[in-house]
DNA sequence: CTGAAAGCGCTTACAG
DNA sequence: CTGAAAGCGCTTACAG
């Protein structure tokens, strides 16, 4: 074992004080050359470093940003977290993360121990429970304490922090319209998340583009035995065109029940989706989607974050961002 | 702004030393009752919590573990971390989650940080470069720092630490047996990681239970355009009756080739993937699969590393665990 | 140029 | 039962 070796413990080897090494060990000009050196040469040798814990005690700062995720399964959120973490590490912060699985209790536990400051600043996305029950007052409470939040993704919600979202409304429109110059005209929604803010944005941007009401085929619920039923009328009853999913689970129910009724894709049936690149390229015809970029979310989360932290720009406005999503085409909208 | 309250101000406020406070809060049998009360009461009127870094300085301890995940989009890692956050939770531990991205270089950059003292212990799991050049210094370097260190997934190297894995090489072998015992003679394996830890153990399982070198049928590469001729050959050229996939890609592989030589699943070809129950479940026939319960892995995992942190098992052998996986059966091997 | 001292916020052995 | 003191490992204003 190679203990780890304190400023002290170096201090004494070299015969001089705990200030003299610290000093040096900082490239202070209070100190002589040959003493810097000889300083740095010993620390070298032991490998010395810093106790982070001394210094942030020290510095007041944790060194450290919380970040909370309402999912981890859900490969959107992973891939924020790879840009929050790459992101974080540039700036030297430590990541701690904390899973509040859609669950609002969780999510106020979470808060409730942040305040202790263990991290300097916390990214949130905010649990669907959280959106449902509009319960807001663990965030508050953050913002009161005086700790910089910035909220990722799922923003529509009524707090003075700097916001990092997604142009969800505009990407279904964008998606709709396109399908119409292809002389589409009959096109449905299927969502399994239309109660959520996401999904409800998604759903707006449909009907932006098409505007009469009576040109809305929407299925959609969060439980899949009605998706089913739903989805099941767009397609056969209905006998939509296209149909644009709103999240994962839909997407896939759309080509289930179009390989169950035989409805070929994309011959009779254009399929517009919301999954990630992966799955979206290896199923079978793959599928076109909406790419949205979560790692450019995660590490605009940080910079965001990091300017709050550093009071850059304390007491100004909170900032809104959008990164803009863009449509992929591959198989399944082939004309 | 409320500003966090520290003992000193309690015990200004209260008339009392610092050290009354610190032992009231803290139950200790010297303090008065009354006192006690008074403490708690102004404590909880404020807010109180101690300041986790000072805690942690005092204890020597960080009260935090770090995890090093090599790829997060991969959705068995995001679930191991979920397990991990869990059960971190549970014992009180914050998690600093860090991504190596499959690159040995960033490995060693947060090994070298972590010997800093950042974290009380870590979990690992290697990333593929650092597999494939058997470069483990950084890892034995944390282990001389007598950080304690547990292996979780990516778990066959030659170091002395606690390990936690998956029975990959069993995986294969039961479901090749479980084809057999149907009566289906000729089975392949598809697989894009085979240059990799988990990948050739699963690859043996299949060679264990067909014995044969002429029964083997390997379709392998992590080229995406090779694996697709070798599969391309061992689905039309071998004809083989069932295929076996090692990971996401060769799984997803096998069912656009499927699809693209008219090839039907499951009356032509038997499939059996590594996949997520997510993505199985909803694929078109569903994917029977090999379910792994990353959950647990991460549970495990925090559960071995708070004991050597605490010392329980110190000096004790490394103990080795293995999480048994789980064939489920889907739409993919109807017979 | 070097070092003693104070202090970050806490805990705890010790004295009274 | 209460408090002064020392100390965790560091940084930095101040004195010499």
């Amino acid at each position: 074992m190679k203990n780890k070796i304190t400023l002290k413990e170096l201090a004494k080897l070299l015969n001089v004080s705990v200030s003299t090494v610290s000093k040096a060990l900082h490239d202070s000009p209070e100190i002589s050359p040959k003493t810097a050196e000889r300083v740095k040469e010993l620390a070298k040798l032991h490998n010395y470093r810093p106790n982070p814990v001394a210094v942030n005690l020290k510095s007041s700062k944790s060194g450290t940003i919380g970040v909370i995720i309402p999912n981890i399964s859900n490969t959107f959120f992973a891939n924020v977290l790879l840009g929050i973490e790459a992101r974080a590490q540039k700036s030297g912060l430590q990541v701690i993360t904390y899973i509040s699985n859609e669950k609002l209790e969780r999510e106020q536990q979470i808060a409730e121990m942040l305040t202790s400051g263990f991290v300097d600043g916390v990214l949130i996305a905010i649990s669907e429970e959280t959106q449902r029950k509009k319960e807001y007052d663990h965030l508050f409470n953050l913002v009161d304490y005086d700790i910089p939040v910035v909220l990722y993704d799922r923003i529509n919600i009524d707090l003075a922090v700097d916001k990092i979202g997604v142009d969800d409304e505009q990407s279904l429109e964008i998606a709709t319209r396109l399908l119409q110059t292809k002389g589409i005209k009959k096109i449905g929604v299927a969502s399994s998340i239309h109660h959520l803010g996401v999904g409800k944005l998604r759903i707006t941007g449909y009907r932006n583009a098409l505007k009469n009401e009576e040109d809305f085929y929407i299925a959609n619920s969060s439980k899949p035995d009605t998706l089913r039923e739903k989805t099941q009328q767009l397609l056969v009853e209905d006998k939509v065109e296209a149909v644009l999913c709103t999240d994962f689970v839909s997407t896939m129910m759309v080509y289930r029940l179009a390989y169950e009724n035989k409805i070929s894709i994309p011959r009779d049936l254009k399929v517009i989706g919301f999954l990630n690149a992966d799955v979206a390229r290896f199923l079978t015809p793959s599928i076109s989607y909406v790419e949205q970029f979560p790692e450019e979310i995660g590490e605009e989360a940080v910079d965001l974050l990091v300017n709050r932290i550093e009071n850059r720009i304390a007491g100004k406005q909170p900032i809104n961002k959008t990164i803009n999503t863009k449509l992929i085409h591959l198989e399944s909208t082939d004309f």
